[in-house]
DNA sequence: AATGAATGAGGATTCATTCAT
DNA sequence: TATGAATGAATCCTCATTCAT
């Protein structure tokens, strides 16, 4: 009965608990993407994390909160390109941006949709991981992260005054939303069909 | 140990093994819906039913199938609506047609979301359900249902001989996909946002 | 709700009750050979019989008895020709009849002896099969079968008066069992090792 | 829910892992000797040993192997004298040392063989105990024991040096697993049938 | 006399969780 | 603070048996 971390867990925590909540977390979210939500159970967890099933629950209360809490986790991290996308403003062109944002919109919500959905098959954790999930603004209300960028390109007289921003942050994000749903639906995780066309068309109607 | 369905349920069905089964599977949805995936199982479907946890296998080779056809069995009955709207051509005006066939849908995939959502949490119950759902053209090619009803009012000269149909088809049911996720992403089970002044644009697009 | 024998059974058994009890003992000891005892349900050997789980309940008390008496059955039946040794006094010649049975003998221990083994899980079956097995003669005291026969051949004085027909009759036996068991613990189930040497030396004590 | 072994079973243990897999194997031996192999299901076997059904799966992998590891352990366990016999060239007189190990044969195979033929009901389980016993010489080859002690004689010049020690091996093997046979046909389980004469008349050959 | 749907006890196994060490 | 053995409820599924038809 050991009563400290093992090494190799402890080198990659430096003995920091909030590190140690990390690892576990990551390990969770490893072992979702491999083998699926209901193969994460606690010890499976733990083993990949290189951690005493006990252990866990010295990091989460229990089961649904590591759960829930690693999928949050796993989608503010992969979420940081996408959220940044108002402080690109200003540099390379206006397309340019928005193309970015349509792209790592498609990686994230390739990961996190199936994460998500899985979640829909316990209520408890699917409330739980709502209520995290509405605390961060990409996820609570996407358009707006769009909005924001628009109107700082705006400011920079990039794009034309009168513009609807509102208007074309709201279509980006349905564009996005679309890909997604058509590929959970399908079930297919190929890549994101290109929209060149359609950001075009945005863009000269944010010139106009 | 009683040897006959319980009084309840004989009448329900009326001995028919085909009614049984029907009668089971409605038992399973009301689970899902009520409970959740993760507490469907196999006795509580049977207790819901009236019946016997053994008597399930009779009708079903496992648990995992029973689901699958409890999910796929919903989503083609409240899918009948909107599988009909070919059949409303030449009747009603076409945007009324359109507004009809959107508010289907919705319909249809608010209760279809959650529950193919949940199957992502089994691999095998989604294969089995994908599987399942690629036999109904609704669920295969939504589009192809609005094309079909599309052109039949071209043919009935009720729309403009050059009408892109296609895209018509292909923006109506991305904007239906869009609700649905929109939805699912939030949580939010309200009514769909009405969509009048979109399907406008697109009726007038067909006049043109 | 057929009230017949599905008519292959019908025709192989002419509804004769006595034949369809066979029929239903030989599937039994198929599906014993192929699956192994623990496969052997009444389903089982009901659908290998072609024949409902119900009708077997009217040929057979339960479970236990069908399947101690399609044990028995077969050991019976493939006894046949090493239980006629005696019938062959002066026919051939001794060694060549000895040899013949020791041959025979292999055959059915090899047959017998697993499924005999496998009664030892249950002991409700057991004690059928064993109550069974005892009221023919062959296995209740198959050295009396030889001896029977050495006798018979002294009679006809083809061997020596005063051999000791109850010692060789013995030790053939023996050397039946010896050999069978040691292919039951070795597990392997090839031929029968020759025992022509062996033979040889009885038979030469017999004339002695 | 207690998390901690029983009182009695903690006792008889001392908290050794080693001791507690033991102690559920021999819990497992009972239960198959008193009620047969059939009635050793997982919990039967913990309910006999004072222990939960599910520590049980912290010392097995699984139902079959926790059969065949009780069934190997038993072996092992009763085969100590028999296997011992080598060790014993040079005292007592030969005489005396084989018939002390046709009678520790008679035991062991007197426990050995029905559970060994109680395995023929399970193809799985059959193929773990033999894979397992093959790993025991004493099993793997009984001969061979007796022939390492009649070389051993040799060496010591009690028996002659001309005797054929691997025939007499085969022999006292042969009437030990002839006599097992017997019992395990007939069922009686008495005591084994003196050899006295059988063995005299070894004895004396090796002495030729 | 034959059927086979219905039963429910009982099978193996997994799991979240606790707590003495 | 980390451990991991122990628990026992809950899981899916199979089976012998009955009896209305």
């Amino acid at each position: 009965m050991p009563r400290h971390l093992q090494p190799s867990v402890a080198a990659a925590t430096q003995g920091d608990p909030e590190q140690v909540r990390r690892h576990v977390l990551e390990a969770a979210r490893r072992v979702v993407d491999t083998h699926g939500l209901a193969a994460a159970s606690t010890r499976a967890i733990a083993r990949e994390a290189g951690v005493s099933a006990g252990t866990v629950y010295n990091y989460f209360v229990n089961h649904t909160q590591l759960l829930a809490a690693s999928i949050v986790h796993r989608a503010a991290t992969i979420a940081g390109p996408a959220r940044d996308l108002p402080s690109r403003a200003g540099h390379g062109t206006v397309a340019a941006n928005l193309t970015y944002f349509v792209e790592q919109a498609a990686a994230v919500l390739d990961q996190l949709v199936p994460a998500l959905a899985a979640t829909f098959s316990d209520a408890a954790l699917l409330q739980a991981v709502r209520s995290e999930l509405a605390r961060v603004t990409l996820f609570a209300d996407p358009a707006l992260t769009v909005l924001q960028y628009l109107r700082a390109e705006g400011d920079l007289g990039r794009i034309s005054a009168g513009a609807d921003c509102r208007a074309a942050a709201s279509l980006i994000v349905s564009m996005c939303h679309d890909d997604a749903f058509s590929r959970f639906l399908a079930g297919t995780s190929g890549p994101p069909r290109p929209r060149h066309e359609e950001l075009a068309l945005i863009v000269s109607a944010l010139n106009a």
